[in-house]
DNA sequence: TATGAATGAGCCTTCATTCAT
DNA sequence: TATGAATGAAGGCTCATTCAT
């Protein structure tokens, strides 16, 4: 889907050409998905070479496709959240059906984004991918869009406490789920699921409480993420 | 003669003797408090040289009283859990007073840790400090006494789900107030307070859910942390 | 593949493949001979970073090559022993030669390991090479049957007084002729052959003394070297 | 012996003055001694620290006494040439005996500046003391001297082959003696008296080999030592 | 004067990035 | 194009030397 459309009717020296570059994105395949593993596994300054030598490549490979280590965690940001997103069209689609709880939906959601690592690379994100990469912004949007009809069924419902939006569900569960620095995560994934919980509990109607601040919004988990 | 007692009434030139000493004292703790900021600003990563400059001293005394990062990552971990266990003590004697609902005084206890920077700090403690300290210890040990009888206080209220125990309460709120490295915390902060006061929310009885896995205990917590 | 046997009779581009390789393996041998001659020059504590630039590559590259100083020495090790061990089996050669005098032999050869930095390296030799190293092994084998040879042949031929062994051969050679740390060896080249001799001298039979102590083998030399 | 000429009868504030200056000789001779020892036990690149802590004083005070190194190290030459010439001066008595064997003389001496580490302690004196130095030029004067005296005697003896001089019988014991850098050098005196032994055997006349170069003399000694 | 503390320079080592094949 | 190798710039830590008490 990235650098998909190439042209596969043309003919002469092209034929040869879709041969490579059938080899070259499935090289960048496997290092972006090495690098995944490795950000999760190592945390976020992992060497490179780690990540080249995971993935079957040499370092140069990695740079020819990534330039730097932003451009390698664009990637792996938006394979994340293309995941992330196809998670959350799935619950929402689960909560428009009829008789479900769209509650249930957003917290199958919920506990479904840890095991995709989410909280694992959410400090990648941070300040260092260009916030107005036009990709990443779609992608962000779809997202958006996906979880908001999420919680505004979840709402309609009466479910939802009504002073929550989708950052705050974000922000939230990307900080629960983060695994510490130099640890292998699954440390803590004995309790993540366990707090998880606890937090959806507080987002379930009615408000327990007055909350403070303002409802965090996707922007917000933006200018973190 | 070490640090403390030094005559307080004696007048004249017995004021000169601990001079030196204190001075260095002073440089010991300019050290400690520096190092705490530059690990919740930069991260546990930061260099020590980053940590002397802010304290306003060379590279080497840093090193002369801390000889490597550990115990100084040991000196901040003792200083600030002090802090915290000061905290807990507060509201232990809060949830105590008659006609006081247990259950703020756990509210206000939680809410004050987050400017202690306990989540900051938590990840220093990680592998990286001797699980059998025996300063540490003594202040876990009366850390877990006065959160524990905090928590039973509110459990005996009726205030408290049943189903949750200190290592739950620590765990969340270090990983809800845990900020990304490299960032001045200063973004998470908006939201920080919102989001612990959710997960207070889903911590109060009666449960709105059946928690996964176990109670966590201070035991967990210092596994991690 | 790795090393030497490609094929020498084939022409065109297969000449080019092993091309990169080929510079490797010349910037290895540059730097162990680099290395051989700073610590002849410089003693064991030469900086690397002075060895790197002696071969003239950057200090990282040293370091790929060998991991620590202990793997650098230990190549240097392997290197002069082997010309020694070459020098060793020469001398037995000549010794066992008809009409020859074996003593002569020896007395060739112990003067040649001069040329061979033997005192300059042993230092390196002490403690910061694995005595199990199964290379090194091997080569202190034949080195210890090629000088056992020549000495036994001498030892035969009524030249050599009986009290000695290899090992007090060798120790007295590297002790007489290690140069000062930090003195360009030349000084003390003047005298090296000259005293050199004179211990060769003590060593001819028939005695002139009772010795102190036990025969040195080659597993005390070993021991120090 | 170094500084000691001090006016003891002056009288006035000059009764305090020796006092202290008692107590500061006191330092500078267990300074010195101290250093004596490190740099047998440590080699010449003791850190300073480590001298002081041995003496028992603080750092600054070292640098007091000996603004440097350099200085340091003149002071232990000074030392243990006094006490070597000391071992010359009776040698040469000894030899002078009737009835004696100037050799056994020569070889009693020999063995005996191997315990005032001759060999360990060289390393320190080369391009590192002042050649010029009068106070260092004196004692060499005086054991050139001594031992010039003990040589003559041996030779006239008719027990020393005549093409060898002072410096050959200094150069050879220092180097013969020299431990290892890093090694507490109880390894290497399992052996040391065995090799030296066997250097003297070579001394004795009838000399069994044409010595190449030339005679080595005090000169050349002080060159390198 | 003697001392503990402070300092800056230097070496070892790692890693992001570039180069040559 | 893919690769292994090369590079330089930091960061951690030690030590000789100076300072302040």
């Amino acid at each position: 889907m990235t650098t998909a459309a190439t042209q596969p009717a043309r003919p002469g020296k092209a034929v040869r050409t879709p041969k490579l570059r059938a080899d070259a994105t499935r090289n960048r395949e496997r290092i972006v998905l090495a690098a995944r593993d490795a950000f999760v596994e190592l945390g976020p300054d992992v060497p490179l070479d780690e990540v080249a030598k995971r993935a079957g490549v040499g370092n140069a490979t990695l740079y020819r496709n990534f330039p730097d280590r932003t451009a390698l965690i664009r990637e792996v940001a938006l394979l994340v959240k293309n995941r992330i997103l196809a998670l959350a069209e799935t619950a929402a689609a689960e909560a428009d059906t009829a008789g479900a709880s769209p509650f249930d939906a957003l917290q199958r959601f919920a506990h479904a984004t840890v095991e995709e690592k989410l909280g694992a690379l959410c400090p990648l994100f941070t300040d260092r991918v260009d916030p107005f990469d036009p990709e990443l912004a779609e992608t962000r949007e779809r997202l958006t869009a996906a979880v908001g009809g999420l919680l505004a069924r979840t709402r309609e419902a009466g479910e939802l406490r009504p002073d929550v939006d989708h950052g705050d569900l974000f922000i939230a569960i990307s900080q629960l789920t983060r695994p510490l620095p130099g640890t292998s995560c699954r440390l803590l994934d004995d309790f993540v699921h366990r707090h998880l919980q606890l937090f959806l509990d507080g987002l379930r109607a009615p408000a327990r409480s007055v909350l403070p601040g303002r409802a965090a919004t996707f922007q917000d988990f933006q200018a973190h993420h």
